[in-house]
RNA sequence: GGUCCAGUAGCUCAGCUGGAUAGAGCAAUAGCCUUCUAAGCUAUAGGUCCCAGGUUCGAGUCCUGGCUGGAUCACCA
């Protein structure tokens, strides 16, 4: 039923056969018809010019003429410029109908065994504050590019790398000791990851009351930034950490755990679920050995501080450090240290890094070096890069408090899909946890449909008044029109409709094989989807999948109609475009209501 | 300054490996609820695809140079 694999198939032949000619596959060029123009393929021609030694139309004629005669498939063509359009027989269309209808998720593909593994690390928080849109962003693009390669049968698995340890922990922990007098989760009522947060700002606040201080008293700025009494205590904590001092040691565990149980609320919320999560604690000692390996074979460099390099200037990059001069492990240290482990752990054919752009940098430089160290997979780390979020005011800042916290969001959003709902008489007559559900599969779908239908690598916009509109192109809208599908079904079977419609159907609208011509088109989507690794791909074809049948809904009527079989492949048409609808949103990681 | 990324309608964004007359939504204007859900549909209006060259049957898409905006170039992570 892959029509486009037959013709071309056929296309080949038919320069050999007309033109005595070889044609690589790639120099045949086989689309979809625009809507405007009559037929469902189109090949261009202009390749073939040079061994046909005729004009476009000429050459199109001619290859149309064979088709014609020797695809069954094809039913008619024509000829615009150098463009031939190809008319598919309407049989075919309501066979492969037909047949995708009869499978359960149409366009995606079981994964096997052999089948390639991927890792994809996403969300990669900081134990010392919340989380916030930007790591939405991240988090969103993590789990539906996960979706899309599964869909793509590939083995994968979704890890987090939790940063864990480090100075700014250290701050949130001595603003506690010095100004949280026992505060907890409980007591505070607070969110752990909030409370943590919270302590974290405050050392903000003191630190920089500290410096002002110092700079009245006549030091230099720069000095004082760097000698104030409240920091220097952080660094000795720090210290005091990785010695495992025991009070500091179980006041980071305590303090941890809170931020990992408000985490894992957030998590929960937008359903999210990892495979596995990696503790910074646990991995930064590692890749030291392969700098040193790296040093003993001369790849790498040591000053005479003691302090270990990687020299790029021939890769147009500069020097880079992998140890400091006590010998301690930086970044770099333990994500060349990481990058070993898992390819050794999981044998993965690649792994991806869902990371922010501002990391460009620092992961062009981790190829090189594990490439430069004489790691061959090296070649098969990805660094997914995507774009900041930025509000309409210019770019979200900590500590000016311009920060779109990521609860606060989500629970704003649910707090307007329900009273738009309300509004619009949606949720009438149903239960409270019925509108409980519904309003926060909206509210999700609605976020994020918005951060996912854009670009990744774009630096996107969030207008907040925008994000929480449901009308136009967005996620609701496309729920909606789920939500109306299954609505016809109900209906259907109310009234005893069947779903089985005979093969020789035929007199479709144009609408009806515009519809079926853009579901045949899903996998091909899915699968450009899994190789660019990009869910705005999936997201703006389901758009158009909605709006087309949209269209259709208002113009045909499905249960009214009065020939039976129509009826029936009406029907069956609806509900494979409403499986298809679910199975897109799926890939985004949103779910569809049954009714809305 | 070096490197990387982006620039498409008033705004937010699509536009797949170069293909036909550059598309949506929002905002604006005018219509459509006795009908399978109006979170919808239809119509009108809105464009120097940042600029200039080049490559070719054909460039929003590829190449070169510029302009604008962003990211980054720490013994931070």
């Amino acid at each position: 039923m892959d029509f486009d694999i037959i013709i071309k198939a056929q296309v080949i032949e038919a320069i050999k056969n007309l033109y005595s000619a070889d044609v690589h596959e790639k120099q045949v060029q086989l689309q979809l018809t625009r809507k405007e123009i009559e037929g469902d393929f189109t090949l261009v021609v202009f390749p073939f010019l040079r061994m046909s030694k005729k004009s476009p139309e000429q050459t199109a004629e001619e290859l149309g003429t064979y088709l014609v005669d020797k695809v069954a498939e094809i039913a008619s063509f024509n000829v615009i410029k150098g463009f031939l359009n190809l008319e598919i027989a309407e049989k075919y269309w309501i066979a492969f109908s037909k047949q995708a209808y009869g499978q359960k998720s149409f366009g995606t593909v079981e994964a096997t065994p052999e089948a390639e593994k991927v890792m994809v690390e996403f969300s990669s928080p900081n134990t010392n504050k919340p989380l916030h849109l930007g790591h939405i962003r991240n988090i969103l693009l993590g789990d539906s590019i996960t979706r899309i390669l599964k869909a793509n049968g590939k083995n994968v698995q979704a890890v987090n790398l939790v940063n864990d340890r480090g100075i700014h922990i250290c701050k949130s922990m001595l603003a506690w000791q010095k100004w949280g007098e026992h505060a907890t989760p409980d007591s505070s009522g607070l969110k752990g990851d909030h409370l943590v947060g919270d302590y974290y700002v405050k050392f903000d606040q003191e630190y920089k009351k500290e410096i002002k201080q110092l700079v009245e008293d006549g030091f230099d700025e720069k000095k004082a930034a760097k000698e104030a009494p409240l920091l220097l205590e952080a660094q000795a904590m720090l210290r005091s950490w990785e010695k495992k001092e025991e009070s500091v040691y179980s006041l980071w565990q305590k303090m941890n755990a809170w931020v990992y149980d408000g985490f894992a609320v957030t998590y929960k919320q937008m359903g999210i679920v990892f495979d596995k999560t990696y503790y910074e604690s646990e991995t930064f000692l590692l890749g030291k050995q392969l700098v040193l390996d790296g040093l003993e074979k001369n790849i790498l460099i040591k000053k005479e501080d003691g302090s270990v390099w990687a020299d790029l200037t021939k890769d147009k990059l500069d020097e880079k450090i992998l140890l400091r001069s006590d010998g301690t492990s930086v970044y770099m240290t333990q994500d060349l240290g990481t990058a070993h482990q898992r390819f050794a752990d999981y044998d993965l054919d690649r792994h991806i890094y869902v990371v922010g752009n501002e990391q460009n940098y620092h992961f062009q430089v981790l190829k090189i070096v594990l490439k430069k160290l004489g790691f061959d997979w090296a070649e098969h780390l990805f660094h997914l890069s995507y774009g900041m979020v930025e509000l309409p005011t210019g770019k979200m800042k900590s500590r000016e408090g311009t920060v779109v916290d990521a609860d606060d969001l989500i629970e704003e959003m649910i707090a307007t899909a329900k009273t738009t709902s309300m509004e619009l008489g949606k949720l009438d007559g149903l239960s409270d946890s019925e509108i409980e559900e519904i309003t926060h599969t909206i509210a999700l779908c609605a976020l994020k449909y918005f951060i996912l239908k854009v670009d990744p690598k774009k630096t996107m916009t969030f207008e907040p008044k925008e994000s929480i509109d449901f009308n136009g192109n967005t996620g609701p809208f496309i729920q909606y029109t789920y939500a109306r599908i299954q609505s016809i079904l109900r209906k259907a079977e109310e009234l005893g409709y069947s779903t089985d419609y005979a093969d020789d159907l035929s007199n479709l609208e144009e609408k009806e094989s515009q519809l079926v011509k853009t579901i045949y088109n899903f996998p091909a989507i899915i699968k450009e989807a899994g190789a660019n690794l990009s869910p705005a791909l999936i997201a703006n074809y389901v758009y158009d999948l909605t709006k087309e049948f949209n269209q259709f809904y208002h113009d045909i009527s499905i249960l009214k109609e009065e020939n039976e079989q129509l009826r029936s492949f009406r029907i069956a048409l609806a509900e494979l475009t409403g499986n298809t609808i679910k199975t897109a949103m799926s890939l985004l990681g949103a779910d569809v209501p049954v009714r809305m």
